[in-house]
DNA sequence: AGTGAATGAATGAACGCTCACTCAGTCGAG
DNA sequence: CTCGACTGAGTGAGCGTTCATTCATTCACT
């Protein structure tokens, strides 16, 4: 590995010598921050949190052990951008769908859901790191859940709120208990999917949830 | 912290020893073991398990390091053991409430999860230790699953077939899917507990929950 | 164009601390 | 005296972090 890594390093500088003149900043600052984060994830997820060593990215990630903390200042911090980065991805992407702006709660809620369990379902690793390693530590749970993640509660519970005031939604439910059991809902389907040996598709199990928060489970 | 739990072995020490010439057998073997056991549960709650260090557990015990390995080959048995213990109790619970021969599912599912919530809410340390440390590796998360978990999550399933069988409930819904749901949304409901700083009651939750389960959120 | 000084990204060996676990010894009961 | 539960100082491996060093690249100045 530290073979590999310099191995690739001596290809890079040997082979691409014009390629370094076409692209004089030929690697561009948020590359290699870029591959230890994806590195990080990668290994985080198959060893967990704590039995990762800060050498074992630098090693996947194909850098040196120095490196890792020219961009980041600690081992915990690159597991707190780990999870800033993708909060920020999927905001981004919710944005780009104009999710916020469907009429209909019902699918605003289904969009909702349906953008967590593909962003989820989409990277085992960075899901793995969602769903296990940043629950690991109260301390964890509460930073985050101070940040974004009570966002996204709210975002559902204001979803929810919206269909009481348009007669959509039961009006006697509490907005906070409805949202959370949505939530958990969710969360538990992506654990499971990470546990389970089983190969099957991630999203479309939204619907699922969806139907039975909606219409409930009653055969009346 | 430690200052705390300190002064109280200073005092129990300081304090006690006619105590001890009272109880001539004064540690029953079972009492260390327990005593350790529960000291490890308020350890693992506030510091988190790998931040946690056997001479915390010990000091909290009010024993020696090495009386820890007399009775746990290492700190992860300990964690083990802890997780055991519980499910145990809880089934002895549940075997004694006689929730196996309830005849309506949907009462069935409502005893089932209040008994869920009564136990997480009885003890915020142990709660802490089950929603939050148990579920910060992967590997102990696919080992716990393997055991006592999975179990669970089939019991729900199963009272659930019994009521699609008997026509309670819709007969259009995959079991294991509905299981997961109910699991999930009563799991968020004991995380967001344990989180939350506002105290409040948890086993009413279970009522919340299991009336959104039934009959959904739907006006119509 | 050619030079070499300055820059700073990258390196990885080494450091120093933490902590799970051990074991030689103490103590008290029978 | 014996036995075994218990003790806690000691040990050594593991690992996060540092920093002296290397070297590709840039640039000021001829």
């Amino acid at each position: 590995m530290s073979v590999h890594s310099f191995t690739e390093r001596g290809l890079i500088e040997k082979n691409l010598p014009t390629a370094r003149s076409i692209n004089p900043a030929r690697l561009p600052p948020g590359d290699k921050r870029e591959a230890i984060l994806r590195a990080a994830t990668t290994v985080f997820a198959h060893n967990g949190y704590f039995n990762s060593k800060v050498a074992d990215i630098a090693r996947e990630a194909g850098v040196a052990d120095g490196t890792v903390y020219l961009y980041f200042k600690s081992k915990e911090e690159i597991l707190h951008s780990i999870f800033d980065r993708s909060v920020e991805d999927a905001i981004a992407e919710a944005r780009k769908k104009k999710i916020e702006s469907l009429s209909d709660p019902r699918e605003k809620l289904r969009q909702i859901a349906h953008l967590h369990l593909e962003r989820l379902g989409a990277d085992r690793d960075l899901a793995v790191v969602f769903q296990v390693e940043l629950r690991g530590s109260t301390k964890f749970m509460e930073e985050f859940s101070a940040a974004g993640f009570a966002e996204y509660l709210m975002l559902i519970r204001t979803t929810f709120e919206e269909g009481q005031q348009a007669g959509v939604f039961r009006s006697d439910l509490n907005a906070k208990v409805v949202s959370k059991i949505l939530f958990g809902a969710l969360d538990e389907m992506a654990t499971n999917w990470i546990l389970s040996k089983r190969r099957y598709k991630l999203p479309p199990m939204a619907d699922q949830v969806l139907d039975i928060f909606l219409n409930g489970v009653n055969a009346s």
